[in-house]
DNA sequence: TGTCTCACG
DNA sequence: ACGTACGTGAGACAA
């Protein structure tokens, strides 16, 4: 639905400047002005939501009408004195706000406006004229219609007559005759609205009117026209708007969405504006409005019809295409229900008719298309299962919007609203009605229509602003091919040895409940261990240990409380409980539970998101194959339930030090550039240095502290925070971060430098480009500020990290299908790469690996890749 | 549903 | 005076 409101901007100004009280901006100036425009056009977009708009503006000189009659407008005064300074104000805050405008030397804004309607109602569904102003009321036709958003009316033609007397094809001659006093239009003097009115009743036009003069019954205005006739030509010739004017403007130019951008959020800050930039920077100025009905056909295709409409999608540009899914797992493609969205219509097909699989099929096949959906892996995974290649370009509508700012909502529905101001019931409601009733299936047929609507239209927004922001090429060519390759992986999946966790279970249950009954006969009393609330009660009231750590709810039992009260000696419990919470973690989360996850395959099928991590890292889930326990020795074992499928063997391929690699390529230090570059234990090295000893005399326990520091700042640890972690006093933990200042001084530049450039840019950006927006980075709360400068130094590196092995995915899956390899790629870990390898392939995969992990980019330190193979997870070497 | 705890990088 | 290291997902409890 194309929708195109022009706006004659002049009237907005004079109507604001009179409606608004005076006020003024921090340095004096006046702005009522501005701030009423802004108000007006932001009520405007809103209640209308146009897709399409443009202001029409009037030229300094005055125009042609002033030579054909030198009264025209001559009764109009200069500007008031304090509106005058806000013109350049309010052209300025038309630009930051990016709205097209149009003026015409010599012409008005009324011709400018009438060449606009004439020239461009037929490439739009409907056409606004947002004005006051009644001499445009002759542009009102069925598509197009006059709004008045000072008063909230609209304008059609039953209105125009209503409020008239005469119906818009009539208004040039009724003006004319009736004249206009604030323009100094004279009119035929005599002839009031209601004779002008009953006048053209008889007579459609002003001319016939003349030419008809004798006929004329009513006495009083037929001397009028025969004194006057005159003044009724050159009115008529004021009053007629020009509708041929070069506009040298096409659609496209005219297609608007407002922007947040920075330099608006700015300028509003310079006027002192501090509720409308809150409402436009939060994306919410849209609360006021009243959501408009959009209308759109969709037709439940009938199986004869399915031929013809798959013949027809070839010649579409774009479609959108959505599974009707009864949970939010995409890995199978047999919905009971799916559509499909093109430009005209919308069609629901139920899978009996026609399997998803094979409408995808066809789909795929299409040239030059673009395949929109909400997440593309559909597509892919749809690819694979036919063994062929998308000839279309596919379009992640939930990836665009993350790669656009990670921390919104990215939902179809938050998507919708925040585009297209447009309801959409969530999936999670659309749920609870089911197809057994007919009423039910109605609603989810038409809602299940609206969603796909919704879909396509949302799709040419997100694509455009991915290029305005630059962001673009991270979507393009990091995330969206990563979620090919994500697809495939999941459908690998990774195999499962049963038989081994069941072993493990019975290990396990029978260590748990050995802890159990000796914390039972210690503690005497029959407890829920998995109550942290019934442990505090043990441990702090009932054996009266001190307590070290609260909750928002009460006491803290964590593992940190728990090792400090059992370092002391006064009790047992403390130490069994943290045994007794390894096992029970690792049963209940993994143990027992990833078996039930394991399908006929033996496999398990993960998920993996790109649209989670604010940073740009992946996730997992459902389950989560990114926290397989391996810092305990227990934990580890979970490990070995984790096999090559059969004829391969599992290769681990992880980086090593990417984050502390990134640093000292950002930092540009040169001590921590040498140590990687001459293959040094980083960490012994860094303690070399704040201890100011040899390397070779530096002790395992001056390592750990290195290590320990290395890793704080890259999150931006306090003293507090190291102390903490390497239970030392404040004062040594502070000593040892100023010492590493001391000697890594470019680091601790590096890492201000992040947090300025956050500060004025409100982001933080990874070396590919990726944005993460961080509002709370100019909070005047001092922890909202402090956690906000700690994201602004981390994101770029973890996000740079996230980056770049994506990018190696990407490149070794091309490789990987190049050479025809039947290995595969089966999980990612953020740092770490897992493959299935036939045995035959080791070699060339090892080196294939290595080759595009560590030259995927080129850094001032060499990225390094540690590499092992083995009969399951357990076991990489 | 929110809170606590803990698994991973 | 206050809180204190980034990024995740999941299970269990308690209300």
């Amino acid at each position: 639905m194309k929708k195109l409101i022009i706006v004659d901007i002049s009237s907005f100004i004079f109507r604001a400047f009179f409606a608004i009280r005076p006020m003024t901006a921090p340095n004096g100036k006046p702005v009522n002005a501005v701030y009423g425009v802004l108000s007006m056009l932001l009520k405007m977009l809103a209640s209308n939501n146009p897709s399409h708009i443009i202001l029409a503006r009037d030229t300094k000189g005055g125009s042609f009408r002033n030579e054909l009659y030198d009264q025209y407008k001559a009764n109009r005064g200069e500007p008031p004195e304090d509106l005058v300074p806000q013109f350049a104000l309010i052209n300025e805050l038309i630009e930051k706000m990016g709205i097209p405008h149009k003026a015409i030397e010599n012409y008005e804004a009324d011709d400018v406006i009438g060449s606009l309607v004439v020239q461009f109602k037929d490439k739009f569904n409907e056409v606004l004229i947002a004005s006051g102003d009644k001499d445009l009321m002759q542009f009102i036709d069925d598509n197009v219609v006059m709004v008045d958003t000072m008063k909230g009316k609209r304008y059609g033609r039953q209105e125009v007559f209503e409020k008239m007397g005469v119906y818009p094809e009539q208004i040039v001659d009724y003006l004319s005759l009736l004249g206009d006093s604030s323009d100094n239009i004279p009119g035929v003097k005599g002839i009031g609205a209601k004779g002008a009115a009953n006048l053209l009743k008889e007579y459609a036009t002003g001319e016939e009117l003349l030419k008809n003069i004798d006929s004329i019954s009513n006495k009083r205005a037929k001397t009028a026209l025969e004194k006057h006739h005159e003044d009724f030509h050159l009115s008529k010739s004021l009053v007629k708007i020009v509708t041929d004017l070069k506009l040298d403007l096409s659609v496209e130019a005219m297609e608007y969405k407002l922007q947040a951008s920075e330099e608006l959020l700015n300028f509003l800050d310079e006027l002192n504006f501090k509720t409308m930039k809150a409402k436009i920077g939060s994306g919410t100025s849209e609360v006021n409005f009243t959501p408009q009905r959009s209308f759109f056909s969709y037709d439940i295709v009938a199986t004869k019809k399915i031929p013809d409409l798959l013949e027809s999608l070839r010649l579409e540009d774009n479609l959108y295409i959505e599974a009707y899914l009864d949970d939010d797992d995409y890995h199978s493609l047999t919905p009971h229900l799916y559509g499909v969205a093109t430009g005209k219509k919308v069609y629901l097909i139920y899978n009996e008719q026609l399997a998803f699989k094979d409408f995808m099929k066809h789909c795929l096949g299409i040239k030059d298309i673009n395949l929109v959906a909400l997440n593309s892996k559909i597509f892919q995974l749809a690819a694979t299962e036919f063994g062929l290649e998308s000839e279309a370009n596919c379009f992640d509508l939930l990836q665009a919007h993350f790669v656009l700012d990670p921390e919104k909502k990215h939902t179809l529905e938050s998507i919708a609203k925040e585009f297209l101001r447009e309801n959409l019931l969530t999936l999670k409601e659309l749920r609870k009605e089911n197809f057994d009733d007919i009423q039910s299936q109605k609603k989810i047929e038409a809602e299940f229509a609206k969603r796909l609507y919704c879909g396509l239209r949302v799709f040419p927004w997100l694509q455009k602003n991915l290029q305005k922001a630059e962001l673009w090429k991270v979507y393009n060519e990091i995330d969206l091919p990563t979620q090919g390759i994500l697809a495939k992986m999941e459908a690998v999946g990774v195999e499962v040895d049963k038989e081994f966790f069941s072993e493990l279970e019975d290990e396990l249950t029978k260590t748990s409940s050995e802890i159990l009954t000796q914390i039972q006969s210690v503690a005497g009393t029959d407890i829920n261990l998995k109550s942290p609330k019934q442990v505090g009660v043990l441990l702090f009231e009932t054996l009266e240990l001190p307590v070290i750590k609260k909750t928002k709810t009460g006491y803290s039992t964590d593992v940190s409380v728990l090792e400090e009260l059992d370092s002391m000696g006064e009790s047992e419990i403390p130490g069994l409980i943290i045994k007794y919470r390894e096992v029970e973690k690792l049963l209940s989360t993994y143990v027992k539970t990833l078996p039930t996850l394991v399908g006929e395959d033996k496999k398990i099928h993960t998920h993996f998101n790109q649209h989670v991590a604010q940073t740009g890292r992946l996730s997992s889930d459902k389950p989560n194959l990114q926290n397989i326990p391996i810092r305990t020795e227990n934990g580890r074992k979970v490990r070995r339930g984790f096999i090559p499928s059969k004829g391969t063997v599992l290769l681990g391929a992880d980086y090593s030090q990417v984050e502390l690699r990134l640093l000292a390529h950002f930092s540009e230090d040169q001590t921590m550039i040498e140590a990687f570059n001459n293959d040094e234990d980083i960490h012994a090295q860094t303690a070399s240095e704040i201890f100011d000893i040899d390397l070779k005399d530096v002790s395992k326990e001056q390592r750990s502290y290195a290590k320990a520091i290395n890793f704080g700042l890259m999150y931006g640890q306090s003293s507090f925070g190291l102390s903490q972690m390497l239970k030392i006093s404040r004062g040594e933990a502070k000593d040892y971060i100023t010492k590493y200042f001391e000697r890594f001084s470019s680091v601790k530049s590096y890492l201000d430098s992040l947090k300025e450039e956050c500060e004025k840019t409100g982001y933080a950006k990874t070396l590919f480009g990726r944005k993460r927006f961080i509002s709370d980075i100019n909070s005047t709360n001092r922890q909202m500020k402090a956690m906000a400068e700690r994201m602004a130094i981390n994101s770029p590196i973890q996000g740079t990290a996230a980056d770049i092995i994506k990018k190696a995915m990407i490149n070794l899956d091309k490789k990987m299908s190049e050479e025809k390899l039947k290995s595969k790629m089966i999980l990612q870990v953020h740092d770490e790469l897992i493959f299935e390898v036939p045995e035959n392939e080791v070699d060339i995969m090892k080196s294939l690996v290595r080759e595009e992990m560590e030259n995927v980019v080129e850094l001032k330190v060499p990225l390094r890749v540690d590499m092992g193979t083995g009969p399951n997870w357990f076991e990489l070497k």
